[in-house]
DNA sequence: AATGTCTACATGTGTAGACAAGCAGACACC
DNA sequence: GGTGTCTGCTTGTCTACACATGTAGACATT
């Protein structure tokens, strides 16, 4: 069975790099070791030449899930949490993978003249608007997180006529064509206010995550600045940190 | 001035890599707009093959630096906080990066029998001890935060002999040849206790942010698990994403 | 027993060339 | 004016080959 359809459009690369990543998923849940065949082997195996087996290859090694060694070969890198990756992912998203079921509120919306730093955030001149979505965010219905997205209102016209209960991510991608490609994020911890306690329904004076957040495009506009508090008593924050490749 | 010497055994991608990585830097400090010369124009300018000059613009691609339109060109990505990136920092270089001056002070350090959840994450056996370094790190004289370091006794002995006041990760790599390669962390809030108020110099009661890290070597083998508790009054976290480079 | 050398094989780096596909401007045509 | 088409540029994909360099094992030498 040969695993590169050469009559596809799918780039030869493309079809090795998710067959071999299927392969290392699947012998991982079934408990067994498996190496990674040499690249000389895998191109005559697939009849492509050793470059696009090393794209394919490089794919893989950035992900995490697989690692070189020169001189002796490719290596599975040992199992770990590869599969949730250090990537800009949606809220919906990441409560779906956490096994969650995802829920959204809607508290409240508005179009407003933007404050200074907001303003100065999303690079907006005088006189530009934005909307602000304040949303409860819950998995399995319990409370875990309160949002603030400011938006430029030029960018997503009518955006306060849609349905912002689904993911807001996939609506500014589908309706607007807004990709959100890159994040900074800044994070801290403080203590929750009483009008937050009560609607993530937890004590006063507990501690929360607080976080802001910059989305750009690939081009490097800003698009989002999102403001949250979450929940430390039930959601966890989980980053995958790795060294540079470049040092 | 030819940028890359074909004398160097340094790579001619790593060299092009690195001056482009130069120009768009000053570029940015002067406030000029620079756009990057076609793949065509950088292998004809320094006579090298335009594989070569892909591979070199691939790994500004993957740092945020720039961005790729198929048809049109490539393109400086806009300034951010490009060089900050979300790799493996060490705290004394990631102290130094914010202008700060670094400071140690080691609290206590003992040679002990694991506690199980401890051993389960340096996936130790029976009988296998650990090193636990309790350090007070400060930056400009003032505390920043507590960590706890575990380390496997096999993998470094004599390390209570080493200074530790300096960077325990360049005395691993160095002395130990122990790569610190991946993390993974894990991070929440939470109040602050009594004794560790006392050592960070914070009221009672303040919020602050733990964090348990695992890293590893490139074999993914564990080396390391640190917990720590960071005064949030002070420091803040800053996390720059990206999306999946293959969705 | 320790050391050096050779060999086979692995990944790393680099070349020259080919064709595909997306974009934008020039231009002719209706 | 509006619409196609052509052309020349760009990046994307892929091939076939060459040589450098690191690793490990077999083997001979000391």
């Amino acid at each position: 069975m040969p695993a590169i359809n050469k009559q596809s459009r799918i780039p030869y690369y493309f079809q090795l790099a998710d067959t071999l990543r299927q392969q290392i998923k699947d012998a991982a849940a079934r408990g067994r070791a498996m190496s990674v065949p040499s690249e000389n082997e895998l191109a005559d195996k697939h009849q492509i030449s050793r470059a696009t087996v090393r794209h394919a290859l490089d794919i893989l090694e950035r992900e995490g899930l697989i690692y070189k060694a020169r001189g002796k070969g490719t290596f599975i890198a040992k199992a770990r949490a590869k599969y949730e990756l250090t990537w800009l992912v949606p809220t919906t998203e990441d409560i779906l993978r956490r096994g969650w079921k995802p829920g959204t509120q809607t508290i409240s919306t508005q179009r407003i003249a933007p404050v200074p730093s907001i303003a100065t955030a999303l690079e907006l001149g005088n006189g530009d608007e934005v909307f602000e979505i304040h949303r409860l965010r819950t998995a399995d219905g319990e409370p875990i997180c309160l949002q603030w997205s400011y938006l430029p209102a030029q960018l997503c016209p009518d955006l306060l006529e849609q349905n912002l209960t689904a993911s807001l991510t996939q609506l500014l991608e589908e309706r607007y064509g807004l990709r959100l490609w890159t994040a900074r994020s800044i994070l801290r911890a403080r203590l929750v206010q009483p009008a937050e306690a009560k609607l993530l329904q937890i004590p006063r004076n507990s501690p929360v995550i607080y976080i802001e957040q910059n989305t750009f495009t690939p081009e490097g506009h800003a698009v989002e600045f999102l403001k949250s508090v979450w929940r430390s008593d039930r959601y966890d924050f989980v980053v995958n940190l790795s060294r540079s490749l470049t040092a």
